[in-house]
DNA sequence: CTATACTTGACCATTTTAGTCAGGTATGTA
DNA sequence: TACATACCTGACTAAAATGGTCAAGTATAG
């Protein structure tokens, strides 16, 4: 299981640039000091998002970073997803054919961690970048 | 955020603890045997369940460990505890009186990682050692 | 042609993880 | 009383993950 500062900083950066890029682009630079994130971190973190079309660029002067689909279309899994931050909660469910730990079985808590990540995901499937806009619009940053 | 080996440890252990320890105290060693854990591993994780009252020990030959309370009295939610587990998704809310990385006010995700930390919690709130016992019953380790 | 801003990849200090190792101490049993 | 078993404690550590930094580009608007 992983969720760390880089899920966190891209979403904060997802919600900023929604909230701005109708009007233009949005550069890293903006983000970073709005959001107070290490520019060439966020850089990183965009190029994986780019990757996975959740944003476009826009290179050159007044360029910057557009999101890729409306902000109800994106929902946070494929945020995290993008960012490798997996919500794997377990490890030993690679093979399937043999069981966890060596042993010849499921290890016994097995349908625990699925279980568990079934919930967590669903979580996640259901928020979208608009509910986090919503819920911002009146608290200022 | 943290979901590691040393909290899935701590269950598969505790399970394996309910199974046998109507018998007898169950050693360490057969645990570590039975469910492919180190045995100075498993050491560390029993001595914080046993500080946190989830095991109880007993000394010398024949000795081990037992539980203290029934399987439906413990809660996942004790058990990640016990062993540091902290499902604590963000950092952000420290001080109470500050906003986040350094702003005047809360981030723009601050509210989001507060309801999946409650997401999370409710789902190891609700399920008991005893649950995964039964989900157990009918595949042998 | 130049400033802006994206792009890429290497690098790195620190922390966390998942243990190991080396010594104990307590106690039931022979 | 000896001794084997099993708990108990703390120090140590290799490897991985985290959270970045640094350097050297390329593309484009004006």
């Amino acid at each position: 299981m992983k969720l760390t500062s880089k899920g966190r900083y891209a979403v904060m950066a997802l919600v900023d640039l929604a909230r701005f890029d109708s009007i233009n682009p949005v550069s890293l630079r903006d983000i970073s000091l709005r959001q107070g994130i290490s520019l060439d971190y966020l850089e990183q973190i965009f190029s994986k998002l780019k990757k996975n079309q959740i944003v476009q660029s826009i290179r050159g002067t007044q360029g910057g970073y557009v999101l890729s689909k409306k902000p109800n279309e994106i929902k946070l899994t494929n945020i995290f997803h993008a960012v490798d931050e997996k919500v794997k909660t377990v490890q030993c469910k690679k093979e399937s054919k043999k069981g966890c730990n060596g042993k010849a079985t499921k290890c016994s808590t097995h349908n625990l961690w699925d279980e568990l990540e079934t919930h967590i995901n669903s979580f996640f499937e259901k928020k979208s970048l608009e509910d986090l806009l919503k819920n911002n619009n009146n608290q200022r940053i």
